[in-house]
DNA sequence: CGAACCCAACTTGTCTGAGGTGTAGAGTTG
DNA sequence: CAACTCTACACCTCAGACAAGTTGGGTTCG
């Protein structure tokens, strides 16, 4: 039996439940689904709200549908989305990860920050004290120092294992600042203005250190 | 100006004017789109095909619906295929970003590791040092110990990371291993199984100066 | 008998209008 | 100034109608 949970949108639903049969073989690589109309009342909703979900598999590189002819599967399994991966795994998870990059970018920067480099990154550390009206605004501007630390890496790889973060730690930073703000606010501007000294002044160590030090202290905050 | 080509679905066309007008910048990530009635209107489709071309983009991950809230960019770009990043960038930069998920991957496996995970590590490093009769062979099974240790690590974010690098890593690895064979076979099995025994006894600091070493004398051998 | 044509049934594509449900902000009240 | 209420607006879903394209069977002609 299908899920009975009714979580959030019918066409989401409905795009889960197609999913759930494509994967069990219902229809084969390449084959035809059953007409629109039919298929919709099969599961229960309206043609638009099916179409929608076709629309999301579709997307995802799932079903493919031609005028005329019908919907076609066109892959078994999503390449597993990094978006989704993100989604499901822990914070927890998600912040080691964080930990392993950052703190790399942190020490290759201390050897290869240029002067350019370091104004970018001071100027985003006022950006950083100066705003934080909305919890957005803050994690946008933390973000944004943390992105310009990896950028002086001068690692291409990182910036973009980096920036596949972003979207999902910017989410969660928000929530957890609504929920829980910094208590300790100087404290913390003062973790990330040591973490730029260390890389302005060549101390990888210092800098690895200081990215750690400063990530691992957010896991414990969320404990 | 947009393409006045007209070629297939007017939702298809929708869908990519959206796309092109979000990374134009018209609106920034984490913003609003304006209201479905309007932005139908503007491009000049029904509420529906709009409403479809929202869920294509909405199933790679760009765009987000909220119920009573409105539509919102998630996603700057659709998610750059891995390939592509690794095919351009040099070696050195993916050996570093190796550096740094493996390495905390080890210190990590060192504190988390089951009795099961020591086993499979051991299990690959015999597999390793028994069959070195082909490049391709060698590879994978050098990969295979590497990603047990990942794996060990026990955290899902690092080893998909890790994942997404092996197919170019493979690559890069049966390439070097053809032009200039590992000269001191002994050493270098010796440094892995001195990974897996750091790892073995618990000693993440251990643990991670090897994987560390191990790496960047692949480096250094390259340059 | 075979090949080209025609057409009718069925498929997806698009539009419209109507309600339902959930959110956020303005306004009010204590 | 804080908490509450309420209204406007957003997306969500459905139903029906017509347009556009494909397919396959029946017909017609050589």
């Amino acid at each position: 039996m299908a899920s009975a949970v009714q979580h959030g949108r019918l066409a989401a639903q409905a795009a889960e439940a197609l999913l759930g049969r494509i994967r069990a073989g219902e229809w084969a690589l390449g084959h035809k689904l059953p007409g629109e109309t039919t298929l919709a009342a099969e599961i229960g909703v309206g043609r638009s709200t099916l179409r929608e979900a076709i629309r999301e598999l579709a997307g995802k590189g799932v079903l493919e549908s031609r005028q005329g002819s019908g919907v076609f599967v066109m892959s078994t399994d999503i390449a597993e989305d990094w978006d989704v991966v993100l989604r499901r795994v822990s914070v927890a998870s998600v912040l080691e990860a964080r930990v392993a990059i950052e703190a790399e970018a942190a020490a290759l920067a201390a050897h290869r920050r240029t002067p350019s480099d370091l104004r970018a990154m001071r100027r985003a550390l006022a950006r950083r004290s100066g705003s934080h009206h909305s919890a957005e605004e803050f994690a946008d501007v933390d973000m944004a120092l943390h992105r310009q630390v990896v950028a002086a890496s001068h690692n291409e790889v990182l910036l973009e294992l980096f920036d596949g973060f972003v979207p999902r730690v910017r989410v969660a930073m928000i929530e957890m600042l609504k929920l829980r703000p910094i208590h300790d606010y100087k404290a913390d501007q003062a973790a990330h203005a040591a973490l730029v000294e260390a890389i302005a002044e060549r101390d990888p160590a210092a800098a690895a250190e200081c990215s750690r030090a400063h990530l691992t202290g957010v896991h414990r905050a969320l404990s």
